[in-house]
RNA sequence: AGCGGGGUGGGGUAGCCUGGAGUGCCCGUCGGGCUCAUAACCCGAAGAUCAGUGGUUCAAAUCCACUCCCCACUACCA
């Protein structure tokens, strides 16, 4: 079996909070990165998402073009990315020319194949801006409560559906000017015809999680619409229709097509090689995103997949992940509420997020990030539990034996130790093929905390212990290993230091020998400790310099 | 309003699909131990009407119905 493995393309319009890391790029790449110990064939694409009208507004705010601000915020973002160690086998750009081809064909070969029809409508314009307006993008005073400002699509004082022109005093968000309404033609995914379909596979996915198929399922119980996959812009794959002069094809059509462009750049354009892949049946696509994403990836992009009807394979799991909020509140870029990443790699090192930002996982409730819980994390599991053990146990060597793992005699306690190393590797695996990336790293925090009870039954410091000791080092060399999906520069650290050569992610997932008589190196913390407090006050002064 | 998810000792989380003693894990609190280690580590204890009500069952955290509360989504933000 092989595994193709992508997280929602990032959106391109600005620097990524830790709630979109930890929301489908960095579980992804845990994921991956397991696989890849687990001997497993796989690969991990992703890319940066660049059309639609938020580029295009974003590039009038910084007086930009939108290409030039895609090309921006992609370096930016690609940069942040390495620094936070996601290893990607292809990281590509929506704004690629093989991108636009991919996508004007499924296009085509949608609308030849019966599935796209194209029909007139009425939609706001903004004179000033010279735009048609998204929902979103209009507000005014709601026709039943009264309540202001109302959105475009609903009101937020009575949450009731609202249709764009029921608004009274409409205003462009954009402009601030009222608009006008306008007719437009667009084309329309005609998704109601792939609903059979779509409810037979759904139903047979029960190794979903309930809130990614159930919820695409109650979409699909309760009728699908056509749905617009064009837009009035000049920023985007234009529609290839003489009669579709300044339309381009949605951006959250495209976006998920770029998984697909995205795999035949990493073969240099081959699309063969990529279709091994995509269409070979010993694959399996697993799709790593937000709750916010599931529709599409659960209802239209598989409709879409259908109705080229190539021989794609469907998704074979979606994890869709709630959200990660900060201090009890969502992230908003407007309020300046979370953290970014760019503040976040210049605070503390990378491990230290991926390590809380995988315990904290919003698996299947929303999970929230303050400062007491990642020192929590960092502080009391990460540097007590799990450095702290292997700094005693490493440091008792250099001191007492020289530096030299000493030649066992394994008595019951040791070889019961061993096995609970392989025992781990077992269970944090399946933990993993479940997709449980928490579990898989709580069970190997609790191998530490064994490793901690061992030697404190041991306790080698009252008598000559060499056992102990070895038992100790490859114990360390498992935790190296186990950790390494998680925490791979820490992890490639502690390799070294126990003078094993080569990467520890090219190792395999199992219990590492360390044979008696190696010299290790001399061991250093691993990490140290942070202070909550300390953090808060870094990050203001941090914005402080940068104004 | 509709749809989906969630409510489990003080905090967090797993268990629920496939019913079997309130079971597990991380933290906190209290008491004890250890002194190799970054004031780290280990042991023990206290602490829960499993949101509520009703039902099914020999048996319910788990299945069913209703109610309350939290989060998100609702198709033109991406």
């Amino acid at each position: 079996m092989k595994y193709l493995v992508t997280s929602a393309l990032p959106y391109v319009n600005n620097v990524p909070h830790l709630g979109n890391l930890a929301g489908s790029i960095l579980p992804a790449d845990v994921y991956t990165r397991y696989r890849r110990l687990n001997g497993d064939k796989v690969i991990y694409i992703c890319g940066t998402d660049e059309h639609g009208t938020p580029i295009t507004i974003s590039a009038k705010n910084e007086r930009l073009s939108p290409r030039l601000l895609c090309d921006k915020y992609h370096g930016i973002q690609t940069d942040l990315f390495e620094r936070f160690h996601i290893k990607f086998d292809n990281f590509s750009r929506t704004t690629r020319k093989p991108h636009y081809e991919l996508t004007t064909q499924f296009f085509e070969k949608l609308l030849a194949n019966g599935h796209i029809i194209e029909k007139v409508m009425t939609m706001p314009y903004d004179q000033k801006a010279e735009l048609f307006l998204p929902d979103r993008y209009v507000e005014g005073t709601c026709p039943h409560c009264g309540y202001s400002p109302a959105r475009g699509d609903q009101c937020d004082g009575c949450g009731k559906l609202l249709l764009p022109e029921e608004l009274k005093n409409i205003k462009s968000t954009i402009s601030g000017e009222t608009p006008i309404f306008k007719k437009t033609t667009h084309w329309f995914l005609d998704l109601p015809k792939f609903s059979d379909r779509l409810k037979g596979w759904l139903e047979s996915q029960t190794h979903w999680r309930p809130n990614v198929r159930n919820f695409a399922l109650s979409w699909v119980k309760h009728g699908l619409k056509q749905r617009a996959i064009t837009r009035d812009l000049d920023w985007g794959v234009p529609v290839p229709l003489p009669q579709a002069a300044g339309k381009v094809i949605y951006v959250w059509f495209d976006a998920p097509i770029g998984y697909i462009s995205s795999t035949r750049e990493l073969y240099g354009g081959d699309a063969s090689k990529a279709d091994e892949w995509w269409k070979s049946k010993d694959t399996q696509l697993i799709h790593f995103l937000g709750k916010d994403n599931v529709p599409f990836h659960a209802i239209v992009w598989p409709s879409m997949l259908l109705g080229v009807d190539e021989g794609y394979n469907l998704p074979h799991y979606i994890e869709g992940y709630e959200y990660l909020k900060f201090n009890g509140k969502k992230f908003s870029k407007s309020l300046n509420h979370g953290i970014w990443l760019d503040e976040a790699a210049a605070l503390y090192p990378a491990d230290y997020w991926r390590y809380t930002l995988i315990s904290i996982l919003p698996q299947t409730k929303d999970a929230d990030f303050s400062w007491q819980e990642f020192g929590k994390r960092v502080n009391d599991e990460l540097n007590d539990a799990i450095g702290n053990f292997v700094h005693r146990s490493l440091t008792f060597i250099q001191s007492k034996f020289g530096g030299k793992v000493p030649e066992p005699e394994l008595d019951d306690a040791a070889k019961e130790m061993l096995k609970s190393i392989d025992a781990t590797f077992e269970e944090a695996g399946k933990l993993f093929e479940a997709f449980d990336l928490k579990g898989a790293l709580n069970s190997v925090l609790r191998l530490a905390k064994k490793g901690n009870q061992y030697f404190n039954e041991q306790a080698p410091w009252k008598k000559d212990n060499p056992t102990a000791l070895y038992v100790s080092v490859q114990l360390d060399a498992a935790l190296s290993v186990l950790l390494s999906p998680f925490i791979p520069a820490s992890s490639q650290r502690l390799w070294q230091t126990l003078s094993q050569k080569g990467s520890v992610s090219s190792t395999s997932w199992s219990a590492p020998k360390v044979a008696a008589g190696t010299n290790l190196q001399k061991p250093r913390p691993l990490f140290s400790k942070i202070n909550p407090k300390e953090a808060a006050e870094r990050l203001a002064s941090l914005r402080g310099k940068r104004g």
